[in-house]
RNA sequence: GGGCGAUUAGCUCAGUUGGUUAGAGCGUCUGGUUUACACCCAGAAGGUCAGCGGUUCGAGCCCGUUAUCGCCCACCA
């Protein structure tokens, strides 16, 4: 939203109701108006606080990697439905917004904007230089996303937006930090990560995807030196990787290959037995082989290399000429590959377990960039792919080469820069995470803190469960660097007294290195802290995760203790997607709980995930997201909130297909793989070039933006128009006429049917869509919404109440501020002006959490008709549900009379009756119907244009009549001068052939066990019907005799 | 390999604990310049609820199974 279209006037004009609803002059209006007031700020440590107490969200932090796309949207709409829903309901609320620094996903962004720009890497320009060009990026889009998420309405409190690295969440960090290295849960160890050569950083296990690449299969000769056997001159190993031998340091056989072998062949004939036809040839292929396998003898030579291993047998490592073990070991599975399997522990996850069993020699050959290392010998500076080729030529060279097989191999990529990884060995550091994962557990299963849906609480247990040390290191710059200093050749004495029982220092002797690791809660130690030693502060920075896992609690202050933290912590709930459950739901309660020892929030609420047209979930990383600015300024903000929460339900993830718009002649042109991401695209229809979202380049962005259209956001807007003109109406009917809530509340009793039975409905509606918004069943709760606006409130109480309001019109003076009641049709239209503009309000308090904006427009304006109503709808009274007007009976009374309209609606439109001919009907009915619907004559008259004749048990059917059967009642209207016989007839067969079909059912139903063993209600419910239908049947059997009558009389 | 979810009208999706004849929007068709709204109004057509089997008086819903699709986790010398 750019400056220029913001309106300072917020004084709205009654004269002036356009019948278009403009939702950008609403959007800049009112967002204006809500900040000067300051609705959203609570007030810091304020003593007036509400005595519902508290409610506070904080938001999912999105990161400074770029702008929002529709899954943000989603997020953000839901937790500002919900804000904005309890602060209505009175709850202190507060919605603390930010943003994350994003560490890896960040730098990596703006590195490689600096190489494809540059052509410099961060090495070129240096630490404190990247790390400002980080900041200038992160200004840009913190303020891009704040933009967006105020321009979709957000109701966040500005003025305390937080963003990870910031001072505030920096000495969080800190305490934090500190207090786990305090009580050993942080240690150093050697661990092998991935390493991503690319970005030259380890990422962790969940930032990794495979793919699927073409490679081969190399098997490897290694010479036997010791023992000298005849029959085993050397084993055969076989490798996806083999510049990896390099760093081998033993070959592996299976300690029992016959045993094992019998297993897996067991394993299989049980699987086969029980599988599916499909599964059935894969698996017998599978046993084929094994049996091949043991009939070659090769079990027999496994099994005398498992006897050598277990001798002492010493093994050649070509091309270093290295001596390394054979070793017995359960990892190599008799049934792959030839048996037997290189160990390079430095370089593969399971080598590296099978290393720590054997107590294997780990030797790292690799360096930080993927090239090779001094290790590697004669291949020391290759990169991996030229080290490879030539390990491959060389082995061929030197007879070792036996064989190469092609194959496809899954290879593992980093997320961030979809490079391949490479298992590699590094100093790391981690949290270890048995005691904080079982708090975390329990946390959840003992109901403290409820995950919902309540299936994803599996996930997080299962995860949880596993206790893996947190890697919390991080080889980066941009982060929260480690607060730890090492320092060598220093003794303990030293280190006592430097910092002399200070408690803001803990320190602890590294056993490896002999160094001492000195931790700081807040003081940068400098250099030459301790007296002729030298302290070096470690390079590394944490995990983003690390200070995203405070976010709960930093937000509000911790770790100091104020006003804030006490009143808002524990925060309501957390709105999240289910793809962090884990990374950080999961640490957020076990960092919560650890530092403030209660839990994060009372409840999670994980939402769908929004999916593009293909299936494939809108990511930044993907580049198929699509700016929610582009769907504001083409559909509105209102529109974009309803939509989305219309799509919000229980189980389904929402797949939002969006298409351009041309804007030149209106096509639409299908946002396809190839076109999603361009800055500018060619109408196919008019061949004109449009720009999108992506455009950046000058010549692109003066192009007409073709805007991002989808069916579900024109619905909405259709809405959000239809409720515009709801009040639209109400306002102009009423002028100038005030109407407060006093003169509301005199009327409210109104005895009239639609009177009784809309304040009923809104009362219904106002109790169920309570319910649906603090369940966070959205999508239910605005199903409801629209039906009552639409179908109740506008197709009927609009429509019924404007006979009673232009009566009014007749005779009344528009100046009188109150309903005297001089003359009956006053009083009488006072009734239905109140009740509208009471049902009204309360409609738009309902939608307000949903539709903030065109509420706000519509708010303001009955503000002018009483000036005792809240200053915003923002913080207007959430409806409470009068479950005095509920009432049943009048609902049901109230379809009877929906029913009869349709019907008669449906005899003007089925057999063409010009909508300006006024038709008459007749009703037979009993008496309690017939009372119920007389005085709605003329409603029948206004909606339907149809004129009653005749009520009751024994009414005089019209001549010439088309007659409808309906429940309980018989419709005929009199069809003089209009009526085709045979169209009759025939419309009629029809209708007996269906009423015959269910009373069928319906006998054969009530004829076997169900009359005995159903529930009373649900049998007499059915009886009923039956006779209902043989009534139906029975009226419409005597028209259609009649109308034969009256054909073959004519024939006469 | 383990787990989770989905399959309902031409399209996009609802459908609470099993209970009359399974709903909505869009699209289609018919008819409408009704002083709130054509971003509208009135009406209609359109479904073997993926297949098979079971439980039950009764299944879109519960159980088993098959097929197809999606997501998450683990593994692949």
């Amino acid at each position: 939203m750019s400056d220029n279209i913001f309106v300072t006037n917020n004084n709205v004009d009654n004269q002036d109701l356009p019948k278009q609803y403009d939702p950008l002059v609403a959007q800049s209006r009112w967002s204006r108006y809500w900040d000067d007031l300051g609705l959203f700020q609570v007030g810091r440590n304020s003593i007036e606080r509400s005595v519902k107490g508290s409610f506070c969200v904080v938001i999912p932090p999105p990161n400074v990697t770029g702008a929002l796309h529709m899954g943000h949207a989603l997020n953000n709409t839901l937790q500002d439905i919900t804000v904005r829903m309890k602060r209505m309901q009175g709850y202190d609320t507060l919605w603390i917004p930010g943003v994350d620094h994003a560490g890896i996903a960040t730098q990596a962004v703006v590195e490689k904007r600096l190489f494809e720009e540059e052509k410099l890497t961060r090495h070129d320009i240096g630490r404190d230089a990247l790390v400002g060009r980080i900041w200038n990026w992160k200004e840009k889009y913190q303020t891009r996303i704040i933009e967006q998420l105020k321009g979709m309405g957000c109701s966040c409190d500005w003025s305390r937006t937080r963003f990870t690295l910031d001072e505030i969440c920096a000495k969080a960090v800190r305490y934090f930090f500190f207090n786990l290295f305090k009580q050993n849960l942080i240690y150093r160890g050697k661990r092998l990560v991935n390493w991503d050569t690319h970005l030259q950083t380890a990422v962790s296990d969940d930032e990794v995807f495979y793919e699927t690449v073409d490679g081969n299969f190399w098997h490897i000769k290694y010479p036997i030196v010791e023992p000298k056997v005849d029959e085993f001159e050397f084993v055969i190993v076989a490798t996806t990787r083999p510049e990896t031998m390099l760093g081998d340091t033993a070959v592996a056989v299976h300690p029992d290959p016959e045993n094992a072998i019998n297993k897996i062949h067991n394993d299989i004939k049980k699987r086969l037995e029980t599988a599916s036809e499909k599964e059935k040839s894969d698996l017998q292929k599978e046993l084929d082989n094994i049996e091949s396998l043991k009939s070659s003898g090769q079990i027999e030579r496994l099994k005398k290399l498992a006897q050598l291993a277990k001798s002492g047998c010493k093994i050649k490592l070509p091309l270093s000429g290295r001596i390394i073990p054979l070793i017995a070991d359960a990892w190599a599975k008799p049934d792959k590959g030839t048996g037997c399997v290189k160990i390079t522990p430095a370089h593969d996850p399971n080598d590296y377990e099978v290393g720590l069993r054997n107590d294997l020699p780990m030797i790292n050959i690799l360096n930080k960039d993927g090239t090779l290392n001094s290790a590697a010998g004669v291949y020391e500076g290759l990169t991996i792919k030229a080290a490879r080729e030539k390990v491959v030529s060389d082995l061929d060279a030197g007879g070792f080469l036996h064989l190469v097989e092609e194959r496809t191999i899954e290879l593992a990529h980093s997320d961030r820069s979809k490079t391949p990884i490479e298992p590699f060995l590094h100093d790391q550091w981690f949290v270890k995470m048995a005691s904080l994962a079982q708090t975390a557990i329990d946390t959840v299963k003992n109901g403290e803190v409820k995950i919902l849906p309540e299936r994803y609480t599996k996930g997080y247990i299962d995860w949880l469960s596993e206790k893996r040390d947190w890697p919390i290191g991080r080889q980066l710059w941009w982060g929260h660097r480690i607060p730890i200093w090492s320092c060598k050749n220093v003794t303990k004495n030293e280190i006592e007294k430097t910092f002399n029982n200070r408690n803001d220092i803990s320190f602890i002797r590294d056993d490896e290195s002999g160094e001492w690791r000195i931790c700081s809660l807040e003081e940068d130690l400098p250099e030459d802290a301790i007296k002729d030693r030298q302290l070096v502060r470690e390079e590394d920075v944490l995990d983003t995760w690390f200070s995203s896992a405070l976010w709960t609690h930093s937000t509000l202050g911790w770790p100091d203790v104020c006003g804030d933290l006490e009143y808002y912590y524990p925060t309501g709930v957390l709105i999240t997607n289910r793809d962090i459950l884990t990374l950080w739901v999961a640490r957020m309660v076990l960092a919560g709980k650890f530092n403030t020892g209660k839990k994060p929030f009372h409840e999670v609420y994980i939402h769908p995930t929004i999916l593009d047209k293909y299936g494939e979930r809108m990511s930044k990383s993907l580049g198929n997201g699509v700016d929610p600015i582009s769907v504001i300024t083409k559909f509105g903000a209102d529109a974009m909130r309803f939509g989305l929460a219309f799509l919000t339900t229980e189980n389904q993830d929402i797949r939002l297909v969006l298409d351009f718009e041309c804007p030149y002649c209106g096509a639409v042109v299908e946002q396809t793989k190839k076109n999603r991401k361009l800055p500018k695209i060619q109408c196919p229809k008019c061949k004109k070039n449009f720009r999108t979202q992506w455009a950046e380049k000058d010549d692109d962005k003066n192009l007409p933006e073709g805007m991002m259209i989808n069916e579900r956001f024109e619905v909405a807007r259709n809405f959000c128009n239809k409720l515009w003109n709801a009040a639209r109406f109400v306002l102009l009917s009423l002028g100038d006429k005030k109407i407060d809530s006093v003169t509301i509340n005199k009327n409210l009793g109104s005895e009239l049917l639609e009177d009784k039975w809309i304040l009923s409905r809104l009362a219904t509606v106002t109790r169920d869509v309570t319910q649906m918004f603090e369940t966070y069943h959205y999508a239910e709760a605005v199903r409801l919404l629209y039906d009552f606006a639409w179908d109740e409130f506008c197709s009927f109480y609009l429509e019924m109440v404007k006979s009673r309001l232009s009566d009014n019109n007749d005779n009344n003076d528009n100046n009188s501020n109150n309903g005297n009641n001089d003359n009956g049709n006053n009083g009488q239209s006072l009734v239905a002006e109140s009740i509208l503009v009471y049902v009204l309000r309360n409609l738009i308090c309902l939608l307000h959490p949903v539709t903030p904006f065109v509420t706000e427009e519509i708010w303001q304006r009955l503000r002018k008709l009483d000036s005792n109503l809240a200053v915003s709808v923002a913080v207007a009274e959430w409806g409470i549900a009068d479950n005095s007007a509920v009432n049943v009976e009048i609902e049901e009374r109230f379809k009877i009379f929906q029913e009869l309209l349709r019907a008669i609606r449906d005899v003007r439109a089925s057999r063409n009756i010009p909508p300006k001919d006024e038709i008459k009907f007749a009703v037979k009915c009993n008496k309690t119907t017939a009372t119920l619907l007389k005085p709605m004559e003329k409603y029948f008259l206004t909606m339907a244009k149809a004129k009653a004749t005749e009520w009751g048990e024994s009414v005089e059917i019209p001549e010439f009549a088309a007659t409808t059967p309906l429940t309980g009642m018989d419709l005929y209207v009199d069809l003089s001068g209009v009526i085709n016989l045979n169209e009759e007839i025939k419309k009629l067969e029809k209708e007996i052939e269906k009423i015959k079909n269910f009373i069928t059912a319906k006998e054969k139903k009530l004829d076997g066990d169900f009359i005995k063993k159903a529930p009373k209600q649900i049998v007499e419910k059915e009886q009923q019907s039956l006779t209902d239908l043989k009534e139906q049947l029975n009226s419409a059997t005597n028209a259609i005799k009649k109308l034969i009558k009256i054909k073959s009389n004519q024939n006469l």
